[in-house]
DNA sequence: AAAGACGCTCTACAAGTGTAGAATAAAAGT
DNA sequence: ACTTTTATTCTACACTTGTAGAGCGTCTTT
């Protein structure tokens, strides 16, 4: 359909991380700082990547003079649902015992993986 | 690093899903066979996304004569395994909670999940 | 051995992604 | 008002991805 949400490449990902990570509304310079540590790129980079993703719905960019302030249109919650379906279906095939299985292979310990049960529990109710 | 599984694109997906899925060595017509329900693409097409493949590591191409024999050189599994972790670090920031709830959050029922808790269990073992 | 069928590689091209300089517009300082 | 600073948009370009036709060898069949 038309309304299912993108999947974002890792640039844009990458940006929209820190979007979500800043208190609405976000200013270019909270974004910024947000990603010194991760991803350092050049300021234009940062804001030709934002307009695609304003182009592509997952935010709105508000304008005021010559400074603009970013608004996220789907939430992270929203993003990780629909990728974590995308990802069962077209790497997992749909099936659950192989998503299990590449989760116990992937470097999760023990502990990850007990505590993973134990948060599934929890929001499973 | 360099030795990194790196993600392939969905088309290249696609075909080496289909490759996964047939017995080794793999001729051409095994693929198409495979793909046919789900993927219908031009025979040049498929025969680029396999170079392709071949290129990124992902199958050695054994050529006899006018016909070849394709050959994964990292499993399902691997793929699996490395994509899963870097859907929990890229897509959910490492967070095994953010995780938890995407599953929860992604479609699936109580019982898959459920199923998924029981799969981990016996997986850790 | 010539003709046809078959299978692969080369070439191609549009759209998407990663990256950023040049140009432009607006606010602030003097 | 003029210059400087600052924030955004335009333009640009190389590389990747999705897709497939044209061309070129190689079997097969007369």
């Amino acid at each position: 359909m038309d309304t299912a949400i993108k999947k974002l490449p890792d640039s844009e990902l990458e940006v929209m991380q820190a979007v979500w990570a800043c208190p609405v509304p976000v200013s270019r310079k909270d974004i910024e700082e947000q990603l010194k540590d991760t991803y350092e790129i050049a300021v234009t980079t940062l804001l030709t990547l934002l307009t695609r993703l304003a182009d592509k719905g997952f935010l709105q960019i508000e304008k005021a003079g010559r400074s603009a302030q970013y608004i996220p249109l789907i939430s992270q919650q929203e993003y990780q649902a629909a990728q974590s379906k995308r990802f069962l279906d077209k790497v997992c095939g749909g099936s659950l015992s192989a998503f299990a299985t590449a989760l116990c292979d992937s470097g999760l310990t023990k502990e990850d993986i007990a505590e993973l049960r134990d948060l599934l529990e929890r929001g499973m109710l």
